[in-house]
Formats: structure tokens, sequence, C-alpha cells
DNA sequence: CTGTCGCGATGCGTATACAATAGCCGATAT
DNA sequence: ATATCGGCTATTGTATACGCATCGCGACAG
């Protein structure tokens, strides 16, 4: 691990060039920066859940050593994107029925509580720049790049939760999305991508008459429209209950 | 760090012993335990905000290298608990008067939110153990036993959420009660606590009742009461600005 | 006497090396 | 032919070593 690697464009493109990496510099920066390639990967399903995630892999191909790596992983492992088992290494959360459910009512209760705020502090510069993120949402569907559209809806839903101005809140909120975006690429139906087209634009409308209740109904409402077209089934994935199968 | 510390009782008081520590055997739940340590202690007031906490003196009294003591910090950092500055190491984390007020607000939304599914699961077995919690925690309350009566509210309050059913929520809850210690530490009034004697008392007999909503009810006036106990002065952290105070 | 520069020490950040464990494949015995 | 046992390899967990930044103190110049 001594040579660099020359073309630094190897993994999500965005590392940040050459710049000097000699020993320190933006050492935090950087680590960072990783730690984002891996999480949009995630939540863009690039990386899907199950997938194996080798320290030595990784390190080699952002050109750190394992350290950082372990450290970052650990990172994601506390926000529940990567499982860490004791010496199998990590991998990409499978979210499990139950998670799935508690991760939908806690936005329920989270997000929904929170849009009063979000439209008390909602200004117009707010409204378009949402309905700018709705519409590139709308135009990757369109365009069929699920992985831009998984990311900018998560990403909607995270700034709709920054505006209340409870950072702690925002936080926790950005926190769900991610794993949301975990429990669609298990249980999501393929082509049905989670958020209906024109759900947000509403969404902002009510915000911008400063109307939260009628926001934190409608908010309600699409949420429970995205979890309903989840087909959770369980999979069956303990012990198969050979017993039970052949009683026949 | 070749030789052991033959007194183990330097730290926390329950550092395991010396058991063999030669090289593996437990090192999860080792770290596990002093992860515990370190959280209890600054639950507990016994580290107190501000306090530096240096990895070469953590690693020492630990008995376990800078490698674990890093990790664990980092966890730490994760929650709130600890703040790591880029060189300047790891301290206990001053909270601001406006995360105060957010986590607060946090607490209000979630802990309310959550009454009517702990009063829906609420068991015999479970008011009773509340109760003993309660019990406990007015008898260190009496005794002057801060450090324990904090803990033990805290413990009831994510109990609480526990009951509730809702892992991702009651996990969000029980971060929240960690930093609410640490508020009540920065910006609490001496000998006055926090949580009211019979508070929580009242509480179980609501939820015993299955009475979600005035659960729901009580519980909001309970953390008001406590927040509005806070005497959030701002401290004037930021650079003093010389020019205001010395413009006359 | 004061302000600035330089030196030394302290302590964090990163990498590398070593050790241990778990999974896997092959060999052998029944 | 199959099941079981043993060794091997791959991969993680831990510790240690090294480099660098920052902070405090002292000396020297003005």
């Amino acid at each position: 691990m001594t040579e660099r690697q020359p073309d630094s464009t190897a993994a999500t493109g965005d590392v940040p060039s050459r710049k000097r990496l000699g020993k320190n510099g933006d050492g935090a920066e950087r680590h960072d920066a990783i730690y984002r390639s891996i999480s949009d990967a995630i939540i863009e399903h690039r990386l899907k859940p199950g997938a194996r995630l080798r320290e030595d892999a990784l390190a080699d191909v952002f050109g750190v050593s394992r350290t950082g790596i372990r450290k970052i992983l650990q990172r994601l492992a506390l926000e529940q994107l990567v499982t860490l088992t004791p010496r199998r290494g990590a991998s990409v959360t499978r979210p499990t029925a139950d998670e799935a459910k508690d991760v939908f009512d806690a936005r329920q209760m989270v997000e929904c509580g929170l849009m009063p705020a979000t439209a008390r502090h909602m200004t117009p510069d707010d409204a378009s720049a949402l309905r700018d993120m709705a519409r590139r949402e709308r135009e990757a569907l369109r365009a069929g790049e699920q992985s831009t559209a998984i990311k900018l809806s998560a990403a909607f839903h995270e700034r709709l939760a920054q505006l209340s101005g409870n950072a702690t809140l925002a936080e926790f909120v950005a926190r769900l999305c991610s794993r949301s975006s975990l429990i669609l690429a298990v249980y999501g139906n393929p082509g049905h991508l989670g958020c209906e087209s024109h759900d947000h634009d509403e969404l902002i409308r009510f915000l911008e008459a400063g109307d939260g209740e009628r926001a934190a109904a409608f908010m309600s409402r699409h949420l429970k429209a995205i979890e309903a077209s989840l087909s959770i089934v369980e999979e069956e994935e303990e012990v198969p209950d050979l017993q039970r199968i052949f009683s026949g």
C-alpha cells in the first residue's frame, strides 16, 4: 500500500483528485468523503442488502489503510446501514420485517409531527428549492434513473425535517430515510418506486400556505402509501422448520 | 503497557478483575463494558461536561490499548456524549442552549407520542417493575445519591419507550435521555433534580389503566416541568464580542 | 519590560505488523 | 460412496510504532 493509485476515478468518481495526500492535510475530509461514497452507494442500491464489504477491498479501492475503513464501517454500523458480525466482517444490512414496521411507524410520528414547525419556518426560497428537488426527482424517475430518484426522494424528506429547525430530530429523520431506502431495496416492488410522482409537490403547496395540520395529514397518507406498496413477506429467513414442511 | 495494574479499582470500580486478559477471550464484551463504564460515568455526572478524556489515560486505566479506546470514544461521539475535536482529543460534550431546546422538543414529540402504544402493551409485570424503579429512584433521591437518582430516572424513561414495542424509537429515546442528563449537568440547578418525586408513579397509574391519552398529556407536563426547571443562560460561550462589551 | 520567535514536549492520526479464528477443502476411514 | 476430521487460507481484531500538529515555555531583541 505504499504506492499510490494513479487513477483516482476508481470508486465513486468524487475522490478528491490527488491533492498531495502525502500524509495528512485533508485526512478528516477524505474520510468523510469515503463515508459518503459508501453511504450513497448503499442508499442508491448500488450496494444491495447482504453485500459483503471486505475491509481490505475497500481500503484498496479508496487508497487508505484498513484503519480508516474500520472507523467508517463502524459509523455506518451505528447508523444501521451495515451490519458488523463478530468475525465475519461487514455487510450491507438486510432489514427485517419488524424493523421495517418500526422505521415507518417512527417516520409517521416524527415526520408528521414536524410538519407544523416546518410550515412555520418555510420561506419562499425554501419552497422553490424544494420544488426544484421534486422536479429533479420526477425527471430522474422518468429517465429511469432509479438510483438518483431514490437518493433525491430521501433528500427531500431530510430537507423537510431540517427546515423544522430542530437539528436533533432532523438527524433522526435522515437516519430513518436511509434505512427506508434499504427497506425499499429488500421489500419494494421493482418499478414501483416509493414516492408517488406528485405527492411531494402537493406537500409543498400545503407547507407554503402555512397549513401545517393539512401537511401533516398529507404526509401521513404519503408514508402510509409507501409502506402499503411494500410486499413484506418475511422471506422465511430462519431455520426452515423441516418438521413442519415435511410433516405430510 | 506490558505490566498489569494490580489494583483494578482505579476508574469506575467495575473493571472486571484481571481475568486472564492475555489476548482475546471476551474482547467484544470487554469493550462493551468499558463503553458502559464511561457512558455511565458521564450520565451520572461523575465526569462533568468539558472534562477531557485523554486516550492514553483511558487506555492505561482500563488496561487495553488506545485502539480499543478510540473505537469506544467514537461511538460515544456519535451519540453526542463526547465531542471529538480534530487534534485536541475528546471531551465530555457541553450542550448548547439550542441543543437543549431541540432535545426537549424531541422528547415531547416522541415520548408523548409513544404513550398510547406503551399503554396498550403494558402488562401487570411491567407495571410493577416500573414501580420498583420509581421507588428506588425516590429512595436514592432521599438518600442524597444524585448519581444513582439521575441514572434511574433516565432508565425509567428509557424503559417506558421500550415497552412501546418500537425498538427504533426506543433507542432514540435512550439517546435523548443520555443527552438530557448532560443538559441537566450544565443547566440544572443543584439540588433540584429533574423529575419530581411522584410524577413517575402517577404516570404508571395512567398507563396501567390503559389511558394512553391521559398518560401522554401527563408526560407532556412532566417534561415541560423539567425543562422549565433549567436555568438556561447561554453562558456567553462564543467570542465575547469585545466590541460590544468595551464599546463604552 | 514587553513582544516575538523558536524549541521541546505532549498527544492525536495513520499505517503496518502480528495473532487468532472461522470457514473451506481435501484426505481418509468405514 | 459418504461422513468426519484435520490442515490451510482468508479475513478480522488488536497492538504497536511512527509522524505531525498544536501548545506551553523560555530566550532574545527591541
